[in-house]
DNA sequence: CATAGTTTCATACAAATGTTTGAATTGCAA
DNA sequence: TTGCAATTCAAACATTTGTATGAAACTATG
Protein backbone atom coordinates (compact mmCIF):
# COMPACT_ATOMS: atom_id res chain seq x y z
CA UNK A 1 0.00 0.00 0.00
CA UNK A 2 1.66 3.09 -0.86
CA UNK A 3 2.67 6.30 1.41
CA UNK A 4 -0.53 8.39 -0.44
CA UNK A 5 1.25 11.35 0.97
CA UNK A 6 1.47 12.54 -2.66
CA UNK A 7 -1.90 11.36 -3.83
CA UNK A 8 -3.41 13.67 -0.36
CA UNK A 9 -1.15 16.66 -1.08
CA UNK A 10 -2.13 16.58 -4.70
CA UNK A 11 -6.18 16.52 -3.42
CA UNK A 12 -5.40 19.00 -0.81
CA UNK A 13 -3.83 21.73 -2.52
CA UNK A 14 -6.13 21.36 -5.80
CA UNK A 15 -9.55 21.60 -3.96
CA UNK A 16 -7.73 24.34 -2.16
CA UNK A 17 -7.33 26.21 -5.13
CA UNK A 18 -10.19 25.22 -7.45
CA UNK A 19 -12.45 26.79 -4.29
CA UNK A 20 -10.54 29.89 -4.37
CA UNK A 21 -10.36 30.94 -7.89
CA UNK A 22 -12.79 28.65 -9.91
CA UNK A 23 -11.62 25.72 -12.53
CA UNK A 24 -11.03 27.63 -15.24
CA UNK A 25 -7.98 29.75 -13.60
CA UNK A 26 -6.82 26.45 -12.08
CA UNK A 27 -3.63 24.89 -13.93
CA UNK A 28 -2.12 21.13 -13.31
CA UNK A 29 1.27 23.50 -12.84
CA UNK A 30 -0.51 25.15 -10.01
CA UNK A 31 -1.55 22.75 -8.18
CA UNK A 32 1.42 20.53 -8.29
CA UNK A 33 3.13 23.64 -7.40
CA UNK A 34 1.17 24.23 -4.15
CA UNK A 35 1.21 20.51 -3.53
CA UNK A 36 4.91 20.65 -4.16
CA UNK A 37 5.03 17.83 -5.86
CA UNK A 38 6.03 16.81 -9.76
CA UNK A 39 4.10 17.88 -12.17
CA UNK A 40 3.96 14.30 -13.45
CA UNK A 41 2.48 13.13 -10.21
CA UNK A 42 -1.19 14.15 -11.08
CA UNK A 43 -1.42 11.97 -14.22
CA UNK A 44 0.33 9.18 -12.10
CA UNK A 45 -2.15 8.95 -9.25
CA UNK A 46 -5.51 9.89 -11.03
CA UNK A 47 -4.81 9.35 -14.80
CA UNK A 48 -5.88 12.75 -15.69
CA UNK A 49 -7.03 16.18 -14.47
CA UNK A 50 -10.72 15.36 -15.12
CA UNK A 51 -10.21 12.53 -12.95
CA UNK A 52 -8.59 14.17 -10.57
CA UNK A 53 -11.85 16.86 -10.24
CA UNK A 54 -13.86 14.12 -10.39
CA UNK A 55 -12.57 12.30 -7.15
CA UNK A 56 -13.04 15.70 -5.46
CA UNK A 57 -16.48 15.69 -6.54
CA UNK A 58 -17.42 12.30 -5.23
CA UNK A 59 -16.11 12.51 -1.96
CA UNK A 60 -17.22 15.86 -1.01
CA UNK A 61 -20.72 15.15 -2.85
CA UNK A 62 -21.10 12.13 -0.83
CA UNK A 63 -19.93 13.76 2.09
CA UNK A 64 -22.65 16.49 2.06
CA UNK A 65 -25.44 13.93 1.15
CA UNK A 66 -24.34 12.36 4.61
CA UNK A 67 -24.51 15.58 6.55
CA UNK A 68 -27.80 16.28 5.43
CA UNK A 69 -29.61 13.63 6.14
CA UNK A 70 -28.24 12.55 8.79
CA UNK A 71 -29.57 15.25 10.39
CA UNK A 72 -33.09 15.00 8.58
CA UNK A 73 -32.75 11.56 10.35
CA UNK A 74 -32.10 12.71 13.70
CA UNK A 75 -34.79 15.37 13.19
CA UNK A 76 -37.11 12.97 12.23
CA UNK A 77 -36.65 10.35 14.58
CA UNK A 78 -37.24 13.05 17.75
CA UNK A 79 -40.31 13.87 16.26
CA UNK A 80 -41.31 10.18 15.40
CA UNK A 81 -40.87 10.30 12.21
CA UNK A 82 -41.88 13.84 11.25
CA UNK A 83 -39.91 16.44 12.09
CA UNK A 84 -41.13 19.86 12.10
CA UNK A 85 -40.55 21.66 8.84
CA UNK A 86 -37.98 24.49 9.87
CA UNK A 87 -36.10 21.03 11.36
CA UNK A 88 -36.24 19.96 7.74
CA UNK A 89 -35.00 22.72 5.72
CA UNK A 90 -32.47 23.52 8.71
CA UNK A 91 -30.67 20.19 7.59
CA UNK A 92 -31.10 21.10 4.09
CA UNK A 93 -29.14 24.36 4.01
CA UNK A 94 -27.21 23.95 7.27
CA UNK A 95 -23.80 22.25 6.31
CA UNK A 96 -23.89 24.22 3.12
CA UNK A 97 -24.12 27.64 5.02
CA UNK A 98 -21.90 26.28 8.35
CA UNK A 99 -19.41 25.13 5.61
CA UNK A 100 -19.40 28.22 3.40
CA UNK A 101 -19.77 30.73 6.10
CA UNK A 102 -17.79 29.74 8.99
CA UNK A 103 -13.99 30.01 9.67
CA UNK A 104 -10.93 28.97 7.30
CA UNK A 105 -10.94 25.35 7.64
CA UNK A 106 -11.48 22.08 5.91
CA UNK A 107 -14.85 22.16 5.77
CA UNK A 108 -14.97 25.67 4.55
CA UNK A 109 -12.97 24.66 1.51
CA UNK A 110 -15.08 21.68 0.78
CA UNK A 111 -18.19 23.89 0.75
CA UNK A 112 -16.45 26.41 -1.21
CA UNK A 113 -15.67 24.00 -3.75
CA UNK A 114 -19.19 22.23 -3.78
CA UNK A 115 -20.33 26.11 -4.75
CA UNK A 116 -17.48 26.17 -7.64
CA UNK A 117 -18.51 22.38 -8.66
CA UNK A 118 -22.61 23.40 -9.03
CA UNK A 119 -21.42 26.85 -10.82
CA UNK A 120 -19.01 26.20 -13.29
CA UNK A 121 -20.41 22.92 -15.35
CA UNK A 122 -17.26 20.82 -16.05
CA UNK A 123 -18.01 18.08 -18.03
CA UNK A 124 -16.24 14.94 -15.76
CA UNK A 125 -19.16 16.07 -13.26
CA UNK A 126 -22.25 16.75 -15.48
CA UNK A 127 -22.82 13.07 -15.73
CA UNK A 128 -22.62 12.58 -11.83
CA UNK A 129 -24.63 15.63 -10.78
CA UNK A 130 -27.93 14.03 -11.82
CA UNK A 131 -27.60 11.79 -8.68
CA UNK A 132 -28.48 15.40 -6.43
CA UNK A 133 -32.02 15.28 -7.81
CA UNK A 134 -32.76 11.88 -6.14
CA UNK A 135 -30.66 13.09 -2.57
CA UNK A 136 -33.23 16.38 -3.05
CA UNK A 137 -36.06 14.52 -3.93
CA UNK A 138 -35.75 12.50 0.22
CA UNK A 139 -36.03 15.89 1.09
CA UNK A 140 -39.30 16.56 -0.77
CA UNK A 141 -40.67 14.09 0.85
CA UNK A 142 -39.84 14.89 4.38
CA UNK A 143 -41.48 17.94 4.04
CA UNK A 144 -44.15 16.33 2.54
CA UNK A 145 -44.39 14.23 5.84
CA UNK A 146 -43.89 17.94 7.99
CA UNK A 147 -46.65 19.79 5.99
CA UNK A 148 -49.65 17.23 4.83
CA UNK A 149 -51.80 18.50 2.81
CA UNK A 150 -49.72 20.74 0.98
CA UNK A 151 -49.37 20.53 -2.37
CA UNK A 152 -46.72 19.48 -3.76
CA UNK A 153 -46.02 22.23 -6.28
CA UNK A 154 -45.01 24.56 -3.36
CA UNK A 155 -42.93 22.60 -1.60
CA UNK A 156 -40.59 22.28 -4.36
CA UNK A 157 -40.60 25.97 -4.86
CA UNK A 158 -39.94 26.53 -1.18
CA UNK A 159 -36.96 24.10 -1.38
CA UNK A 160 -35.57 25.40 -4.23
CA UNK A 161 -35.86 28.97 -2.97
CA UNK A 162 -33.92 27.79 0.53
CA UNK A 163 -31.19 26.30 -1.79
CA UNK A 164 -31.03 29.01 -3.68
CA UNK A 165 -30.70 31.65 -0.88
CA UNK A 166 -28.19 29.73 1.10
CA UNK A 167 -26.45 29.14 -2.28
CA UNK A 168 -26.36 33.01 -3.12
CA UNK A 169 -25.45 33.43 0.41
CA UNK A 170 -21.76 31.95 0.76
CA UNK A 171 -21.35 32.95 -3.39
CA UNK A 172 -21.90 36.91 -2.59
CA UNK A 173 -21.48 37.30 1.13
CA UNK A 174 -18.92 39.71 -0.04
CA UNK A 175 -21.23 41.84 -1.62
CA UNK A 176 -24.24 41.59 0.99
CA UNK A 177 -21.07 42.82 3.24
CA UNK A 178 -20.36 45.54 1.09
CA UNK A 179 -23.42 46.59 0.35
CA UNK A 180 -24.71 46.34 4.21
CA UNK A 181 -21.39 48.45 4.64
CA UNK A 182 -20.85 45.61 7.36
CA UNK A 183 -24.64 45.29 9.02
CA UNK A 184 -25.67 42.10 7.73
CA UNK A 185 -23.01 39.97 9.66
CA UNK A 186 -22.51 36.71 7.48
CA UNK A 187 -19.76 35.71 10.23
CA UNK A 188 -22.62 35.01 12.93
CA UNK A 189 -23.68 32.06 10.94
CA UNK A 190 -26.20 30.39 13.07
CA UNK A 191 -28.25 33.96 12.33
CA UNK A 192 -27.93 33.30 8.70
CA UNK A 193 -29.42 29.77 8.84
CA UNK A 194 -32.22 30.87 10.74
CA UNK A 195 -33.02 33.83 8.71
CA UNK A 196 -32.62 31.87 5.56
CA UNK A 197 -34.87 28.30 6.97
CA UNK A 198 -37.61 31.34 8.31
CA UNK A 199 -37.91 32.65 4.87
CA UNK A 200 -38.11 29.27 3.42
CA UNK A 201 -40.57 28.41 6.02
CA UNK A 202 -43.00 31.46 5.91
CA UNK A 203 -42.96 30.73 1.96
CA UNK A 204 -44.46 27.26 2.79
CA UNK A 205 -46.33 28.36 5.59
CA UNK A 206 -47.64 31.91 5.58
CA UNK A 207 -50.41 30.45 3.25
CA UNK A 208 -51.29 27.36 4.24
CA UNK A 209 -52.75 24.28 1.79
CA UNK A 210 -53.99 27.37 -0.85
CA UNK A 211 -52.97 28.47 -3.64
CA UNK A 212 -50.61 31.36 -3.14
CA UNK A 213 -52.52 34.85 -3.95
CA UNK A 214 -51.17 36.20 -7.40
CA UNK A 215 -51.13 40.08 -6.77
CA UNK A 216 -51.27 42.57 -9.55
CA UNK A 217 -49.88 40.50 -13.02
CA UNK A 218 -48.09 43.86 -13.94
CA UNK A 219 -47.35 43.81 -17.61
CA UNK B 1 -17.67 55.57 -40.41
CA UNK B 2 -17.13 51.75 -40.53
CA UNK B 3 -19.96 49.44 -41.32
CA UNK B 4 -20.29 47.61 -38.05
CA UNK B 5 -21.28 44.68 -39.94
CA UNK B 6 -18.34 42.62 -38.64
CA UNK B 7 -17.86 44.49 -35.37
CA UNK B 8 -21.85 43.41 -34.48
CA UNK B 9 -22.04 39.84 -35.86
CA UNK B 10 -19.21 39.07 -33.24
CA UNK B 11 -21.29 40.68 -30.36
CA UNK B 12 -23.92 38.99 -31.54
CA UNK B 13 -22.24 35.57 -32.01
CA UNK B 14 -20.13 36.14 -28.68
CA UNK B 15 -23.29 36.80 -26.47
CA UNK B 16 -24.97 34.18 -27.43
CA UNK B 17 -21.97 31.41 -27.32
CA UNK B 18 -20.92 33.08 -23.52
CA UNK B 19 -25.01 32.67 -22.47
CA UNK B 20 -24.61 29.22 -23.58
CA UNK B 21 -21.64 27.60 -22.86
CA UNK B 22 -19.69 30.29 -20.29
CA UNK B 23 -16.52 31.70 -21.00
CA UNK B 24 -14.37 29.22 -19.79
CA UNK B 25 -15.25 27.05 -22.83
CA UNK B 26 -15.89 29.26 -25.62
CA UNK B 27 -12.69 30.17 -27.86
CA UNK B 28 -12.35 33.11 -30.24
CA UNK B 29 -12.27 30.51 -32.94
CA UNK B 30 -15.88 29.34 -31.75
CA UNK B 31 -16.95 33.11 -31.72
CA UNK B 32 -15.59 33.81 -35.21
CA UNK B 33 -16.76 30.68 -36.85
CA UNK B 34 -20.11 31.87 -35.30
CA UNK B 35 -20.16 34.83 -36.70
CA UNK B 36 -18.47 33.99 -40.14
CA UNK B 37 -15.79 36.58 -39.75
CA UNK B 38 -11.88 36.22 -39.58
CA UNK B 39 -10.12 35.54 -36.69
CA UNK B 40 -8.57 38.68 -36.76
CA UNK B 41 -11.49 40.85 -36.60
CA UNK B 42 -11.98 40.43 -33.08
CA UNK B 43 -8.29 41.66 -31.84
CA UNK B 44 -8.68 44.35 -35.19
CA UNK B 45 -12.62 45.67 -33.39
CA UNK B 46 -11.79 45.36 -30.54
CA UNK B 47 -8.52 44.78 -29.71
CA UNK B 48 -8.51 41.78 -27.70
CA UNK B 49 -10.64 38.93 -25.97
CA UNK B 50 -11.28 40.65 -22.61
CA UNK B 51 -11.89 44.43 -24.42
CA UNK B 52 -14.49 41.77 -26.56
CA UNK B 53 -16.01 40.81 -23.06
CA UNK B 54 -15.77 44.31 -21.13
CA UNK B 55 -18.00 45.87 -24.13
CA UNK B 56 -20.40 43.31 -24.14
CA UNK B 57 -21.16 43.95 -20.27
CA UNK B 58 -21.13 47.57 -19.93
CA UNK B 59 -23.51 47.61 -22.87
CA UNK B 60 -25.94 44.91 -20.88
CA UNK B 61 -25.30 46.15 -17.51
CA UNK B 62 -26.46 49.85 -18.45
CA UNK B 63 -29.36 48.71 -20.25
CA UNK B 64 -30.43 46.26 -17.34
CA UNK B 65 -29.84 48.69 -14.61
CA UNK B 66 -31.57 51.08 -16.93
CA UNK B 67 -34.57 48.94 -16.86
CA UNK B 68 -34.32 48.16 -13.67
CA UNK B 69 -34.86 51.74 -12.60
CA UNK B 70 -37.32 52.96 -15.59
CA UNK B 71 -39.66 50.13 -13.17
CA UNK B 72 -38.97 51.85 -10.88
CA UNK B 73 -39.47 55.52 -11.01
CA UNK B 74 -42.71 54.43 -12.94
CA UNK B 75 -43.60 52.84 -9.56
CA UNK B 76 -42.90 55.43 -7.56
CA UNK B 77 -44.45 58.28 -9.28
CA UNK B 78 -47.85 56.60 -9.66
CA UNK B 79 -47.56 56.63 -5.78
CA UNK B 80 -46.21 59.77 -5.27
CA UNK B 81 -42.82 59.28 -4.32
CA UNK B 82 -43.39 56.03 -2.39
CA UNK B 83 -44.04 52.72 -4.23
CA UNK B 84 -45.34 49.76 -2.33
CA UNK B 85 -42.59 47.26 -1.60
CA UNK B 86 -44.19 44.88 -4.23
CA UNK B 87 -43.41 47.18 -7.19
CA UNK B 88 -40.20 47.84 -5.74
CA UNK B 89 -39.30 44.60 -5.52
CA UNK B 90 -41.03 43.41 -8.92
CA UNK B 91 -38.81 46.44 -10.34
CA UNK B 92 -35.37 44.87 -9.18
CA UNK B 93 -36.14 41.25 -10.05
CA UNK B 94 -38.63 41.35 -12.75
CA UNK B 95 -36.39 42.09 -15.95
CA UNK B 96 -33.88 39.50 -15.21
CA UNK B 97 -36.82 36.75 -14.59
CA UNK B 98 -38.41 38.00 -17.56
CA UNK B 99 -35.37 37.98 -19.67
CA UNK B 100 -33.83 34.63 -17.90
CA UNK B 101 -37.19 32.49 -18.29
CA UNK B 102 -38.65 34.20 -21.08
CA UNK B 103 -38.93 33.04 -24.63
CA UNK B 104 -35.46 32.82 -26.78
CA UNK B 105 -34.80 36.44 -27.97
CA UNK B 106 -32.18 38.75 -27.92
CA UNK B 107 -33.37 39.54 -24.10
CA UNK B 108 -32.97 36.49 -23.24
CA UNK B 109 -29.58 35.92 -24.54
CA UNK B 110 -28.69 39.08 -22.79
CA UNK B 111 -29.77 37.89 -19.48
CA UNK B 112 -28.10 34.44 -19.65
CA UNK B 113 -24.96 36.77 -20.69
CA UNK B 114 -25.22 38.63 -17.24
CA UNK B 115 -26.32 35.50 -15.56
CA UNK B 116 -22.67 34.13 -16.63
CA UNK B 117 -21.08 37.64 -15.44
CA UNK B 118 -22.04 37.42 -12.21
CA UNK B 119 -20.97 33.61 -11.90
CA UNK B 120 -17.44 33.40 -13.31
CA UNK B 121 -15.67 36.43 -12.35
CA UNK B 122 -13.54 37.06 -15.45
CA UNK B 123 -11.09 39.75 -14.79
CA UNK B 124 -11.51 42.15 -17.14
CA UNK B 125 -15.46 42.29 -15.46
CA UNK B 126 -14.69 42.21 -11.27
CA UNK B 127 -13.23 46.36 -11.42
CA UNK B 128 -16.67 47.49 -13.49
CA UNK B 129 -18.57 45.06 -11.33
CA UNK B 130 -18.36 47.39 -7.79
CA UNK B 131 -20.79 49.67 -9.72
CA UNK B 132 -23.35 47.15 -8.94
CA UNK B 133 -23.15 47.67 -5.26
CA UNK B 134 -24.28 52.05 -6.05
CA UNK B 135 -27.32 50.33 -8.29
CA UNK B 136 -28.49 48.14 -5.53
CA UNK B 137 -28.06 51.11 -2.95
CA UNK B 138 -30.90 52.77 -5.19
CA UNK B 139 -33.08 50.01 -4.77
CA UNK B 140 -32.34 49.79 -0.66
CA UNK B 141 -32.86 53.49 -0.39
CA UNK B 142 -36.69 52.80 -2.48
CA UNK B 143 -37.28 50.20 -0.25
CA UNK B 144 -36.72 52.47 2.76
CA UNK B 145 -39.34 54.77 1.71
CA UNK B 146 -41.38 51.71 1.11
CA UNK B 147 -41.03 50.59 4.75
CA UNK B 148 -40.54 53.31 6.95
CA UNK B 149 -39.32 51.94 10.14
CA UNK B 150 -37.72 48.89 9.28
CA UNK B 151 -33.90 48.21 9.97
CA UNK B 152 -32.26 48.82 7.13
CA UNK B 153 -30.54 45.10 7.72
CA UNK B 154 -33.56 43.55 6.88
CA UNK B 155 -34.35 45.54 4.36
CA UNK B 156 -30.21 44.57 2.78
CA UNK B 157 -31.05 40.74 3.84
CA UNK B 158 -34.57 41.18 2.06
CA UNK B 159 -32.82 42.20 -1.30
CA UNK B 160 -30.03 39.69 -1.11
CA UNK B 161 -32.57 36.99 -1.01
CA UNK B 162 -34.92 38.30 -3.80
CA UNK B 163 -31.76 39.11 -6.04
CA UNK B 164 -30.85 35.14 -4.39
CA UNK B 165 -34.15 33.40 -5.56
CA UNK B 166 -34.42 35.35 -9.24
CA UNK B 167 -30.72 34.39 -10.25
CA UNK B 168 -30.49 30.91 -9.11
CA UNK B 169 -34.53 30.16 -10.73
CA UNK B 170 -32.76 31.00 -14.10
CA UNK B 171 -29.58 29.62 -13.40
CA UNK B 172 -31.38 26.56 -12.26
CA UNK B 173 -34.76 25.96 -14.19
CA UNK B 174 -33.38 22.80 -15.57
CA UNK B 175 -32.89 21.13 -12.51
CA UNK B 176 -35.92 22.38 -10.89
CA UNK B 177 -38.70 21.51 -13.89
CA UNK B 178 -36.62 18.05 -13.68
CA UNK B 179 -37.03 17.46 -9.82
CA UNK B 180 -40.70 18.66 -9.80
CA UNK B 181 -41.40 16.45 -12.94
CA UNK B 182 -42.34 20.05 -14.87
CA UNK B 183 -44.84 20.97 -11.57
CA UNK B 184 -42.89 23.94 -11.64
CA UNK B 185 -44.09 26.31 -14.15
CA UNK B 186 -41.15 28.44 -15.27
CA UNK B 187 -42.60 29.04 -18.60
CA UNK B 188 -45.63 31.08 -17.12
CA UNK B 189 -42.62 34.32 -16.09
CA UNK B 190 -45.27 36.09 -14.02
CA UNK B 191 -46.69 33.63 -12.08
CA UNK B 192 -42.82 32.93 -11.21
CA UNK B 193 -42.17 36.81 -10.19
CA UNK B 194 -45.35 36.62 -7.99
CA UNK B 195 -43.61 33.97 -6.19
CA UNK B 196 -40.30 35.58 -5.93
CA UNK B 197 -41.82 38.65 -5.08
CA UNK B 198 -44.28 37.38 -2.72
CA UNK B 199 -41.82 35.95 -0.58
CA UNK B 200 -39.43 38.56 -0.66
CA UNK B 201 -42.47 40.75 0.58
CA UNK B 202 -43.27 38.20 3.19
CA UNK B 203 -39.70 38.38 4.54
CA UNK B 204 -40.11 41.87 4.90
CA UNK B 205 -43.28 42.47 6.11
CA UNK B 206 -44.12 39.44 8.15
CA UNK B 207 -41.91 40.46 11.23
CA UNK B 208 -42.06 44.24 11.08
CA UNK B 209 -39.87 46.37 12.05
CA UNK B 210 -38.67 44.08 15.05
CA UNK B 211 -36.20 41.69 15.00
CA UNK B 212 -36.65 38.35 13.28
CA UNK B 213 -37.33 36.48 15.98
CA UNK B 214 -34.55 33.18 16.07
CA UNK B 215 -36.43 30.08 16.67
CA UNK B 216 -34.48 27.23 18.04
CA UNK B 217 -30.77 27.65 17.84
CA UNK B 218 -30.00 23.77 17.33
CA UNK B 219 -26.32 23.20 17.02
C1' DC C 1 22.80 -7.77 -0.99
C1' DA C 2 20.02 -8.24 -4.98
C1' DT C 3 15.94 -7.62 -7.38
C1' DA C 4 11.35 -6.40 -8.65
C1' DG C 5 7.81 -3.18 -8.17
C1' DT C 6 6.47 1.43 -7.12
C1' DT C 7 7.02 6.20 -7.14
C1' DT C 8 9.36 10.50 -8.45
C1' DC C 9 11.59 13.43 -11.58
C1' DA C 10 13.22 16.30 -15.60
C1' DT C 11 12.01 16.77 -19.98
C1' DA C 12 9.54 16.51 -24.18
C1' DC C 13 5.36 16.63 -27.09
C1' DA C 14 1.21 17.79 -29.34
C1' DA C 15 -2.74 20.45 -29.29
C1' DA C 16 -5.12 24.70 -28.41
C1' DT C 17 -5.36 29.58 -27.82
C1' DG C 18 -4.86 34.71 -27.99
C1' DT C 19 -2.39 37.71 -30.68
C1' DT C 20 0.36 39.66 -34.50
C1' DT C 21 1.76 40.43 -39.25
C1' DG C 22 1.80 41.82 -43.85
C1' DA C 23 -0.41 41.31 -47.98
C1' DA C 24 -4.88 41.49 -50.43
C1' DT C 25 -9.30 43.53 -50.91
C1' DT C 26 -12.80 46.88 -50.48
C1' DG C 27 -15.06 51.39 -50.26
C1' DC C 28 -15.05 55.98 -51.25
C1' DA C 29 -13.53 60.71 -52.08
C1' DA C 30 -10.92 63.70 -55.20
C1' DT D 1 -10.10 56.42 -62.70
C1' DT D 2 -6.76 57.10 -59.19
C1' DG D 3 -5.22 57.07 -54.60
C1' DC D 4 -5.74 56.36 -49.81
C1' DA D 5 -7.51 54.72 -45.75
C1' DA D 6 -10.22 51.15 -43.64
C1' DT D 7 -11.12 46.46 -43.49
C1' DT D 8 -10.51 41.54 -44.38
C1' DC D 9 -7.80 37.60 -44.87
C1' DA D 10 -4.49 33.56 -44.53
C1' DA D 11 -0.73 32.42 -42.20
C1' DA D 12 2.39 32.38 -38.55
C1' DC D 13 3.97 33.13 -33.60
C1' DA D 14 4.60 32.68 -28.82
C1' DT D 15 2.48 30.75 -24.77
C1' DT D 16 0.07 27.83 -22.17
C1' DT D 17 -1.85 23.45 -21.08
C1' DG D 18 -2.66 18.52 -20.39
C1' DT D 19 -0.30 14.43 -21.17
C1' DA D 20 3.45 11.05 -22.15
C1' DT D 21 8.17 9.14 -21.70
C1' DG D 22 12.07 7.01 -19.95
C1' DA D 23 15.51 7.25 -16.64
C1' DA D 24 16.50 7.73 -11.71
C1' DA D 25 15.39 7.08 -6.84
C1' DC D 26 13.16 4.68 -3.48
C1' DT D 27 10.95 0.63 -0.94
C1' DA D 28 10.31 -3.72 0.47
C1' DT D 29 10.87 -8.64 -0.12
C1' DG D 30 13.61 -12.84 -1.07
Amino acid sequence: MPSDQTRSAILTAAERLYAERGFGDVTLRDIVAAADVNLAAVNYHFGSKDELIAELFVTRSLALNRERLTELRAAEEAGGGRAPIDAVLRALVGPTLRGGLGPDTERSTAARFMIRVSIESVPPIRRIRNREIDHLRKFVAAMRRSLPGHRDVDLYWGLHFALAMAHQTVRDSERLAKLSEGQCDVEHVDDVINRVVGVAMMSLTANAPERMPAKSLAR
